[in-house]
DNA sequence: CTCCTGGACGGTAACGTTTCCAAAGTTTAC
DNA sequence: GTAAACTTTGGAAACGTTACCGTCCAGGAG
């Protein structure tokens, strides 16, 4: 039985209708209460100065009349940032950036901050735009996840930045992110150790990450006396599963297929995986070793286990959060700071493939 | 090699720093300009009734102070709210909701539109308090992803708002949510054509989509002739994979365990699958035809592929928040509707397993 | 009893924008 | 040539809050 069609009814419970009231201010509670202005501001602020009877007659009036501050007054006034912190980043649907949001905003809010995301979508120019939609909106703070281009723009807003995952140019401020590089690095030398020589690697057309994970590479190969052929390393012209499932394809019709791949993004292995899954049914096809980097959900569970190289994501945006509202509450007037988390290889199955064709190496788990 | 330590060392280049700088304001603009301060606000906001001259020469000051509008003391005029939107929701880490917001953001990005998230994690007290907060900072419309209880105290909060996923108690507004029961007995259905009769079901403790599904699966039971054994519902505590793969565990060394499991949730799929995976390994288990609620990444990848019931996820943020900009804008003045989008089936292996052990229908794809 | 001190409270001026009204300037109609 | 109508412009009020500055009262000291 097919599922219906949607459905578009009026619900038909009689409840109350959001209605466009007129919301009590701090002036009604004040005439409710019969204090002045003032008073009702202190008892509202923490109530410091006030009498307790005064106060608590306040507070009755507060609650009769269900006021609740309006925030937007408050940031207006000079020095009194709205307590939001903005958020730039990407495609939410991608797991890495997903995780940074929600650390960042679990932080925030403890502080009593909410988060305000833009997100953009590789357009610098739309960056540019919803980084100055936020900076209008008087956020006590940016966290940016930075495209590629120039911003020293941010220089005057008068706002501090904390950039995530990647520096941004032109502008010096506080920067977390993985060690690309070592992460790379760690992951060439893992398919080095197995006796692999020919190691492709696929890097997706992202700013900055791509070019540390695939100096890793090459540090790696160098250090291990092993020449790396170019044509092994793929730009992809998109950082999709789709790109790097049809480059994945390519590369292992070719008539010397590596025999090990190194999926620079989590998008980009699971492409290598699908493509991997078709190209191996056919005779002839050993199963090359793959490495991943950034772990994902489900890495485990795959037909053989994915080997990846992984940082701790919900910390970095934990601590590009903490160090945000430090700096917006001024207590943190450290010159910027530049946090790298370590990378640590897990050992799953695909990548103790060795050169020969042989899991080597403890696998699952 | 392993990774280096976290390293902290300020950044050594020397870029300008983001300053405390006071921005300028309208008035800085019209004293530039020479003209007045309503020839400047009339310039920002579209020019209509100015001279070109004018206009051309306000635009100059505007470019050279770099003003830009304080969207903050803009908010603050009656009438005008903030051009945000709030959404309020649980995990962002699982893909059902970050598919949301991402839509969501992308639609109401289009409108100039912000999102301000608010985060809470099963916790009615919380969902409130991130209520309130939003509504202060004076957002012109609420997305939620209403936890249990009462939400009357949105009907006095001057502001549109919709529910997303699930309805809520207390007050009358737009829901939109996928067809819980429909799935439900869909997914049931499907389990029985191929002849099951045991079929287990789990169900995440969250607030009504559960009782929905469950509904689904006992119509489809009864319809089918086929009595529920009421041990093999499943209530579980939490709502993760962990819960649902000790349940599954559990569940399947039964002395008489289930021949089909329907895992109403994304998480609860993917604990059924784990906890499987370690059964079946077990001389004498026969595997159990698995489908799961809610499409997920990865599911036709795992070594039996996974059928689901899955809806346009996407579609759901879409429309909430186009309905929620169409409320906000005044636009929209029908009464409360309720959106409700279909369910399909998409076959992929687990769920064709016939009861007999043996998998029917067509696997893969 | 008076003066002083200090806490409690009330009032008012911002904050930066939009909106409205009036004034000034310009064109059109007679 | 004058009146009327319209366009363009300037200025002030208001939005709801906080910060500051007085005022007022009570109580203690002289």
């Amino acid at each position: 039985m097919p599922c219906p069609e949607r459905e578009v009814n009026p619900v038909s419970e009689t409840f109350p209708r959001p209605a466009e009231s007129a919301r009590p201010t701090m002036i009604d509670v004040a005439k409710r209460a019969g204090v002045g202005l003032g008073t009702v501001s202190r008892v509202v602020n923490g109530g410091a100065g006030v009498r307790d009877e005064t106060a608590s007659r306040v507070r009755v009036a507060i609650d009769e009349l269900g006021f609740q501050r309006n925030e937007v007054a408050r940031a207006l006034r000079p020095g009194k940032k709205s307590s939001s912190l903005a958020l730039v980043l990407g495609d939410l649907t991608n797991p890495f950036y997903a995780t940074i949001a929600k650390a960042s905003l679990e932080v925030a809010g403890q502080d009593g901050f909410a988060v305000v995301l833009g997100s953009v979508d590789e357009d610098p120019e739309g960056e540019r735009r919803a980084i100055q939609e936020l900076v209008g909106r008087q956020v006590a703070g940016l966290m940016i996840v930075p495209d590629q281009g120039d911003h020293s723009f941010l220089a005057g807003a008068g706002v501090p930045v904390v950039f995530v995952d990647r520096p941004a140019h032109g502008i010096e401020a506080d920067i977390v992110m993985v060690d690309n590089e070592g992460g790379g690095k760690l992951a060439t030398d893992h398919l080095l150790q197995q006796g692999h020589e020919r190691i492709a690697i696929l890097l997706a057309p992202s700013y900055y990450t791509t070019g540390r994970r695939l100096r890793g590479y090459r540090r790696a190969c160098r250090a291990a006396g092993v020449e790396v052929d170019e044509s092994l390393v793929i730009q992809l012209p998109e950082g999709t599963a789709e790109a790097a499932e049809k480059a994945t394809r390519e590369l292992m019709h070719r008539p010397d297929p590596p025999t090990a791949l190194f999926a620079s993004t989590n998008f980009l292995t699971e492409g290598v995986l699908r493509a991997l899954r078709e190209v191996t049914k056919q005779p002839g096809f050993g199963e090359p070793a793959v490495v991943g980097f950034d772990d994902f959900r489900l890495a485990d569970m795959l037909p053989t286990p994915v080997t990846v190289v992984a940082s701790d994501i919900a910390e970095l945006g934990r601590i590009a959060a903490r160090l945000l509202l430090d700096r917006a509450s001024k207590s943190d007037t450290r010159p910027p700071q530049r946090i790298v988390l370590p990378c640590q290889l897990i050992q799953r199955g695909s990548g103790e493939r060795s050169a020969t064709g042989k899991a080597a190496g403890r696998s699952g788990g």
